[in-house]
DNA sequence: CATGAATGAGATTTCATTCAT
DNA sequence: AATGAATGAAATCTCATTCAT
């Protein structure tokens, strides 16, 4: 029995998110799994949709602060590139559901400003590493978005791909496949 | 006033679909924009989980045929990459609700078995396409589903930015992209 | 098929407010029945009330006819109960669910004065009997009431039973009901 | 304020079931009668059907609950027949609602096995003083079943007569009654 | 006349939220 | 603080009735 009744509710509700989406998550659904009582989840937060909102924040930042940790900033592009791959498999297999429940719920139209700028600014951190590997010239020239959309979206199709176990993560496989993605955005 | 009422409420279903979701989503939502009574929707569907599941049907069947459609069998596998992305696009660009719904409804938790058969059996034809060119010795020795999700996975992220006017559309760019995503897979 | 839809009608509505009731009954199951359009109905009765009651006004009346239908004025009331009892069956086995839906339909709320009263006429002709075995010292000084509903009573569930299957009709087994029913009555 | 909340329920119920039917009574007419939120009803029952059903349960085992209790085991027939008649007004008086509503859902088609069972349990009890009766000489060779129906069919009647005021419940009436449909079973 | 597709009022049921304990 | 029973607004779904064909 956690100590902590806020992480329970936020665990229960990342995972019911992830799974069944925001709308077909019920309030007594997550009290339920969190083992807390229905009004419980009404003293930590106003209502469902802060509680969306509240995880949300929490997860992209939590990813946010994985992928920051330790950047090389100073390193080649190709050397950036390799943190930020590594780290989103750290983060993704740590924090399983909340990948999920990030990739399914951004643009969803219960998130409110806050949320959605925390995704900005997480986002421009990528868009910031790509401009930079661009002016360089081991980028290719396509849009910043369009790198980032490339690379985050195969990444979230990858990673519920080996979550679901129909695909096994070695460290083979995740050699290939960085060498994959990066085959994508650089200039051959 | 449209002839067939069936079709509007396809339409309207879609695009809020796609928008909102499926639990976030009504029925009176739906019947609202189809313009049609709330009552009409349950002569054409037996209920919601019976409409999203015909909609998702004939959607993937809708993509499917025209991924289908001239498909180069006897070319190589760059010429049926080049057909494949291209029809993509064309399909997102001329159904682009049915796209959006697509990514976000499969792996719902209220698709039946035809739903999930009809999109494995999409799927199935892009593996048989990437086995034939890992054969061929063209494409990496990543497991078919590894080269779909990075294609696909990509490709939804893509196609939202220009769906969204965040991205412009034009040849160079398309050109570009499938350079990419062709990199991506291919044996370098 | 019928030439006589408003008959066809009446013997689907019968038979199914005889087994599930009139809130149990929608309109379209009897048109269906019927093998009618639903909106014919509309033609014949002003709606689904009308309807009841019609077919209530209907059944009362046919069973009233064949209870008075030569029936014994002048006999004597062991003769009178004798001819009622066994024309009660005779119409009970003709009009199998008339009975039934009589029974379960008498006291609904959504019966109009005329039914009522129909329904009362045809009681005040067992209580003229009923009074007069009375007058003649043959029958017990209970109320009238009472006796109709002994032997109306009894009936009812007695039909029910042969009609289910549950007890065989024979001559032999009415001749014991008779002779029960009216030992109940009368002054032994 | 009542504080049992699902007897409450159970005795608005069972009112307007027995006046309306159960198709004729909906869920909200309920909770009015009971003073509770429409929505409380689904915290006892899990829903309209579960309601009837487990109603139905409950009134036919309190009705033979009445009957068993100083139930003559080792007296003679008649007044094994004494018993069960007085201990029948008894329920019904103290349950007025009970009886009509047992007698007019019996055959429902809304009800479970649990159901049918039920009352099936409480007529073999019947059954039993019956066929014990028919082997001492004392009553009619008939099936047991008709005379079940004969004075359960008789008494659901007359009952319906008191309760409705059209008759006066007194205790020469009782006597009269219960001779009149002793007289019914008995061999005379 | 006859039909059955269409409708919307109203039925059943769910669920976010409150509040007495 | 924590609970979960209670609520009623809103969701899903049904059906008596209408009306264009």
């Amino acid at each position: 029995m956690s100590k902590n009744k806020q992480e329970d509710i936020f665990q229960a509700a990342m995972q019911l998110f992830a799974e069944r989406g925001y709308d077909g998550t019920t309030v007594p659904m997550i009290a339920n799994k969190a083992k807390v009582g229905a009004g419980t989840i009404y003293r930590y937060f106003e209502n469902k949709e802060s509680l969306v909102n509240a995880l949300f924040v929490k997860c992209v930042e939590q990813f946010f602060e994985v992928i920051r940790t330790n950047f090389p900033q100073d390193a080649d592009v190709r050397q950036q590139f390799n943190h930020i791959f590594r780290r989103m498999f750290v983060f993704a297999k740590e924090n399983s559901n909340a990948l999920q429940f990030i990739n399914s719920h951004d643009e969803g139209y219960y998130l409110d400003e806050k949320s959605n700028q925390t995704f900005e600014d997480f986002l421009d951190f990528f868009r910031a590493v790509i401009e930079n590997g661009k002016n360089q010239g081991v980028i290719r020239s396509l849009p910043s978005h369009a790198h980032i959309a490339i690379v985050y979206g195969a990444f979230g199709m990858l990673f519920s791909l080996i979550q679901s176990g129909r695909m096994e993560e070695t460290p083979e496989l995740l050699n290939e496949l960085e060498d994959s993605l990066w085959n994508a955005i650089r200039i051959i």
